[in-house]
DNA sequence: CAACATCGATTACTCGTGTAATCATCGCCA
DNA sequence: TGGCGATGATTACACGAGTAATCGATGTTG
């Protein structure tokens, strides 16, 4: 379907205001921002052409200004941005990864807990 | 300890052929690369050697060459890697992870046999 | 109506990365 | 022993990304 988007970290900073409320002016994004990047207003603004340029968010004209909403879903990018790192560190197999965290005593315990349970509510799937 | 070496796309393909095999000559990572990378050779001696002045590798003198070995560990590197994914996309939280790449079928059948018992070697500190 | 403010678009500049050619050094063979 | 071949070092160059200033259009207001 849509041929993999790609964004860059600081674009995906600027997904992640839009994914949380859309749409929005530049301005409210801006706002968002403030106090959690330390970017000037031109930046952000660079940073919502260049997601538009690439179609990732569009901009309905508003009086005169726009406002801007996500096209790239962010499930599509999380599994973009997951399933490359599993491919790449990993081989693309869920468990080794799981296993890494695991060793590095990266699980708390409601991980555990709420792996357990996700795990027992999986067994009779497809093939593979 | 280690403040993070920051490792390329690039340069990661070729830590991981002296991963699998150190010390190795330039002559033997070009070969290893053969058929993997469409590389020319002095792309490979570039990565060496950005590899070399990041301190990621080291490399001692053999003769009239050098053979090289890592000095960033790959448990050390996978780490960063995915530690970095896992905080970025699903808040440092290893189960959301993991419930992603069910939500999307990623998981096979070995890795859920897999993850079943590696659950279970773990939640043996309070009963359930 | 003219000056001004606002907002998106354009342009700019630096750095890292991918990719590679070329340079320099040094041991070896004729 | 002097040129050759191998090997690592240096240099190159385009492109994307981060960061931002400035331009241009358009709407607002005295």
């Amino acid at each position: 379907m849509n041929p993999d988007i790609a964004i860059s970290e600081a674009e995906s900073v600027v997904m992640d205001i839009l994914w949380r409320a859309h749409p929005a002016s530049a301005d409210e994004v801006i706002a968002a921002l403030a106090g959690q990047q330390d970017w000037q207003e031109a930046t952000i603004k660079t940073l919502l052409n260049r997601l538009l340029n690439k179609g990732a968010i569009k901009a309905d004209k508003d009086g005169r200004r726009y406002l801007y909403s996500p096209l790239l879903q962010r499930e599509q990018w999380l599994s973009q941005e997951s399933d490359s790192l599993l491919e790449r560190l990993f081989g693309g197999r869920v468990a080794p990864l799981v296993a890494h965290f695991s060793k590095q005593r990266k699980l708390s315990r409601s991980d555990i807990a709420e792996l357990k349970r996700l795990i027992e509510g999986l067994g009779n799937d497809d093939a593979n």
